[in-house]
DNA sequence: CCAGCAAGTAAACGTACGTTTACATCGTGA
DNA sequence: TCACGATGTAAACGTACGTTTACTTGCTGG
């Protein structure tokens, strides 16, 4: 017999990054409940017993891979100077990141991920921004921040309408840009 | 044997109608994925082998279930001086009719009725709502109005957070009044 | 060198789904 | 009246899923 060379050493750690990595892309694509763990699995080139082993079920594998996901500075990162026009261009363009966003948001048919999206979208997301924005209404502040982003998300990858899933009408993202830095200067659009 | 009182006559109409009404309801409460063909029919006191029968399998009457819901009429029929105050109001406070953005939310988690759902939303209401608001930037304006009530309603349904499923924080609610309003008015947020 | 444990696998289990099939029941036109 | 099509039902079928179990493989400490 051949003697059979396998490049993968047995290194836990590296089969449960591989799982987690796989699970974020593929819950991403497809949501929780049409992600199957054997599809994660075959992505990472494990054994699909190992997701119960290592994570203890499709939820928590799921709650995992969300958490490594999102990251509020993908946000509060960014000059306020200029926050507009480079999250606009974050969003927009894409700057190599994985988005949390398709996650978070195909994750919001199922009951019991959108009850953990629930609970990690607010530790993780909303109060680091609502903290960085500052001031007395920043809670109202951050929520509009949210409420745009999703909206514009939705509408350009999850709804894509005719004409819409390429680049983006340059008086929407004009518009974009004075809305996201209205609210990180002062909260309020001005007419 | 007692005769077996039946207070539903049989209609064959009536029938397709309390199968569709169900599939609204509970499309709306599951998505598409984890709403059952038992689960509807059971609403709708029949058989499970009638949505094969009359609608021809699940995704069918899916797509029945959203066109009947979709209707830009929900916003069309408002006086464009007061839109802004009267869509908020619609939205935050509900008028008794049956919103389609829970199905139509929903749905996006599976591939098959996502593109049913693109289909029907650029049909029933994307256009009509650009015909309605007129002018060369129609497109663009009807995208943002979308958009707004997309993220407004991920936000505050979909994903809600602590303290924002209830009655909407009045600064927001002036801020998606005067959006709107500005939308439907001149296309533009002056700042 | 080898026992023992960590790492990984293959197969099976139980369940739930959408759909189909075979059958029962009702109403109505000739 | 009564046969026949319309209407509705119950049960079964095939499939796919998450999870569990029994097993194999490979590394390592003493």
């Amino acid at each position: 017999m051949a003697t059979k060379i396998d490049p993968r050493p047995r290194d836990a750690d590296r089969t449960r990054e591989a799982i987690l990595q796989a699970a974020q892309q593929v819950f991403a694509e497809k949501g929780f409940a049409a992600a199957t763990i054997r599809d994660i699995t075959a992505h990472a080139g494990v054994n699909q017993s190992l997701v119960s082993r290592y994570f203890g079920g499709k939820l928590k594998l799921f709650e995992a891979a969300l958490e490594a996901a999102l990251d509020a500075r993908l946000m509060t990162d960014l000059p306020k100077a200029e926050f507009g026009k480079l999250i606009v261009a974050r969003f927009a363009d894409g700057d190599g990141r994985v988005s949390p966003l398709p996650m978070l948001f195909r994750a919001a048919a199922d009951a019991e991920a959108r009850a953990v999206a629930q609970r990690l979208l607010h530790e993780r997301v909303l109060e680091p921004l609502a903290q960085w924005i500052g001031g007395a209404d920043a809670g109202v502040r951050a929520a509009r921040l949210m409420m745009i982003s999703l909206g514009f998300f939705t509408y350009r990858e999850q709804l894509p309408l005719a004409g819409f899933a390429g680049a983006v009408d340059p008086d929407l993202r004009r518009w974009l840009e004075d809305e996201f830095q209205a609210i990180v200067d002062n909260g309020h659009v001005r007419r």
